[in-house]
DNA sequence: ACAAAGAATGAACAATGATTCAATAATTCA
DNA sequence: TGAATTATTGAATCATTGTTCATTCTTTGT
């Protein structure tokens, strides 16, 4: 016996991984998943194509693990602003905004995110993010009830409508066709978009006017 | 000169290119765009491969028509129930039910053009439909405030989140992930989710309780 | 019936990119 | 150092499907 892995190798293998991650996030930042090439991000992380095949069982594979990465990262700052102190209507109001806003200053990650058709894996982390913010925002609607501030409901069906709601406002703004050459001075001010969204994902809690 | 296009020609190739449409319809009802394959439709339509060149430029073509053509249907019920007699919620809630009935009633073609990745090109017409229903939604939503029974807003956006929250409402119910393999019985009651979306959705724009 | 023109055929082709794997390099430890 | 083991390489391979096109069949008008 003459070789074991030691834990120097350990060490630069997971930095390999990373580096690898790191890089299908910045392809993928850069031009959604389907513009993402294996020799694209192997070249940018400085290693053979093959290389990513000793980290990753496949392309799908390994997407669906950057999907999950930058979906858990926005899924985290939404559980933030729901954290916050304040009433649950302010809690939700922030929740909205921060989703919203985070959307549109990396709009090509939000739209890959969001709306990119993507492969079926990628996809299915998709549907299993897209619930874990409904059941953030339907945690939230259950204390709006169990305080009096929001109706009785159906905490769950509410969220999703919520997340629905959201979620198609941004693919407008967000989609590529649309969003094609952006103009050089392009800092919209999305605040008319985002305020409309947040009252009528309000109103449609509350039934209440504001 | 001994050949000209006649009528009868005419005609025959007209029903050719229909056949096609209505087979590509059938396969995508079955299992969505991505499992319609060319040669498998040619089959299906009693034609070569080859002839389907000729009344369309290629796959994606094809598919965006049939995309438009499924579409438009849908929109077009839309449409007749939001002209049906009654007060502009009124109007809208048959709207919204009608669509959302639809859409259970044929999960495999509802998902298909809401939510199914697809080619560029097809994800275009979906932009496209997506406008569509927001129009449609976006007039009565005018027609209400104009009536007053709807407070002064931004129709269009207001549009918009309305056809997100309905569209993702329905996502879960239609995922073939979900929807795996139907239960025998599976006339599951939707009634209380179509139910909950119109509220909210009604909610959402009268800021009213319902 | 026949020649001219077009339509239909479907097996071969092409394009795309993910994946493999034989060869090579690097690492470990006695 | 050198044998054993593992990691890396990247050109070649593979797999999947849409698309083409030389050939064959139909239609048309004389």
């Amino acid at each position: 016996m003459a070789y074991r892995e030691t834990e120097k190798m350990r060490q630069r293998k997971a930095a390999a991984r990373q580096r690898i991650a790191e890089c299908t996030y910045q392809c993928v930042t850069e031009g959604g998943f389907r513009n993402a090439r294996i020799t694209r991000i192997a070249k940018l992380a400085g290693v053979a194509t093959g290389t990513i095949y000793r980290h990753y069982e496949s392309k799908e594979d390994l997407f669906a693990e950057i999907f999950r990465l930058a979906t858990q990262r926005e899924v985290d700052k939404v559980a933030e602003a729901l954290a916050t102190p304040g009433s649950v209507t302010e809690r939700l109001e922030n929740a909205l905004q921060q989703f919203a806003e985070r959307a549109l200053k990396g709009p090509v990650m939000a739209w890959a995110l969001i709306a990119e058709p993507v492969d079926p894996k990628v996809e299915e982390e998709r549907l299993a993010y897209r619930k874990a913010y409904a059941n953030l925002f339907e945690q939230a609607i259950r204390e709006g009830i169990d305080e009096g501030c929001v109706p009785d409901q159906d905490a769950h069906q509410s969220s999703t409508c919520l997340v629905g709601a959201i979620a198609e406002s941004l693919v407008g703004p967000l989609s590529p066709t649309q969003n094609g050459q952006a103009k050089p001075g392009d800092t919209d001010n999305h605040d008319p978009l985002i305020n409309t969204i947040i009252r009528f994902c309000i109103q449609g809690l509350t039934g209440t006017r504001r």
